[in-house]
DNA sequence: GCCGTGGCAAACGTCTGATGAATCGTCACA
DNA sequence: TGTGACGATTCATCAGACGTTTGCCACGGC
């Protein structure tokens, strides 16, 4: 087996076994290398694949560790690769997050709490009276964000930001042809699924969330012959 | 900046700014070190990384290439580390498994193809004559992969397939006190995913899949104080 | 007694150079 | 024309050295 790929096994099996729960420390990287028998080049490609996918951390000065182990933290992790898929896979990943959103819309409106609604109220207010594009990116993002963590999975919640930013890199909001159309169609959507939340109504939640979403992918779909690469 | 971040902030541009796409090759290891100022080890550290996620891939002997970009084949990449999730985390993972491939049972269900339920019962046949942990395990995953995949969406069958592998991992369907209930239940419970389907009734094969998958959560609960660890 | 400072050791981060192993194209030969 | 051997290219691995950061502990001032 190759070098690297023996040393990553290796680790792997550290914590799988569970002789490493989430935070232990690993021992140091000599002592690593005698155990697994691999130079410490090997170790540390290892090492940073794991550390790429979020499972272990190393901290400089200090050590290597198991990292938390969270689903919410490991699936962040995702959009350094979700940022690089081109658009016609960013399609087929917003019906993931179509599908997700409404059911977490709905969890959101079954559970009756008047501060979410009023949160989100505030966010709109302030998402309709902007026409910068930086803006309207990053209050979209607060006020489904804030459904999701209302929604009560975080994994949901991570799952959804992750395909957002993705689609946040196109922009849609330019200053444009559309523009005015697009931006008064997003604000209306966004009152409903608001509304939905208010009147505790999680069927009319789902469909409102779903439908926005719907119109996300029609947009950006009408991108697709000349896509807006991301820019990190 | 930190030499690896520096050569992985330099990768992911050429990416990202699409000079290189899908399949394209990079230069050699010596070039692109001269290019991004640093040195061989952290270069391949930031390959190994990209590597790992699924954005990049180096073939020895021949060059290092970027990956096919492919949403469901960087979702599978998702496998190494959600199988070294704990089951607490695994729990929130699979209502993401429940409420898309409810959403991917009622897709099949609304495409009319009768290949598509002779096939789920030659599967069930199988699978309801055996008693075999592993060999169950396998003909479920081939069952419900069989229906995500008619459900027409690559990444949703990628990501039901990942926590699906990950659930896998705890043997609730080793023989033991309750085997022969669960696997009744779990029997009964395909049966009436696939009269959803054969009957084209898009409501009632979400619902059956739901139910279904909501079923496996509970009985992976019941695990939780003493959870048996993957084994790579 | 408390707190800040300085030094020391441990551990990860980076670089360099050399050697092994796999791939692919080329070219001579049958 | 097919094919086999060869060599150039490229990634894979190893070994060693040095830099940088962190964390701990003793020391001394307050």
């Amino acid at each position: 087996m190759a070098a690297t790929d023996k040393a990553l096994a290796g680790l792997r099996q550290m914590i799988a076994s569970g002789e490493l729960g989430p935070g232990a420390k690993f021992p140091p990287e000599p002592e690593l290398c005698d155990h697994l028998g691999v130079s410490r080049s090997s170790l540390r490609e290892a090492v940073r694949s794991l550390g790429a996918l979020g499972v272990i951390e190393s901290r400089h000065g200090s050590g290597t560790y198991v990292s938390a182990l969270d689903p919410a933290a490991i699936i962040s992790r995702f959009s350094l690769s979700v940022e690089l898929i081109p658009l016609e896979g960013v399609l087929e990943l917003l019906e993931v997050r179509r599908v997700l959103e409404a059911h977490a819309t709905a969890a959101a409106a079954a559970r009756q709490d008047p501060e979410l609604a009023e949160r989100l109220g505030a966010i709109l207010d302030q998402l309709e009276s902007t026409t910068e594009a930086a803006e309207i990116q990053h209050l979209d993002a607060e006020f489904h964000n804030a459904i999701c963590t209302a929604g009560g999975n975080p994994t949901v919640t991570a799952l959804t930001d992750v395909i957002r930013g993705r689609g946040g890199h196109y922009r849609i909001f330019e200053p444009g042809a559309d523009f005015d159309a697009i931006k008064r169609t997003s604000d209306r959507g966004h009152r409903e699924i608001l509304g939905a939340i208010t009147s505790r109504d999680p069927a009319a939640a789902a469909t409102a969330a779903s439908a926005h979403i719907a119109q996300t992918e029609h947009w950006l779909r009408a991108l697709r012959p000349n896509p807006q690469p991301a820019l990190p």
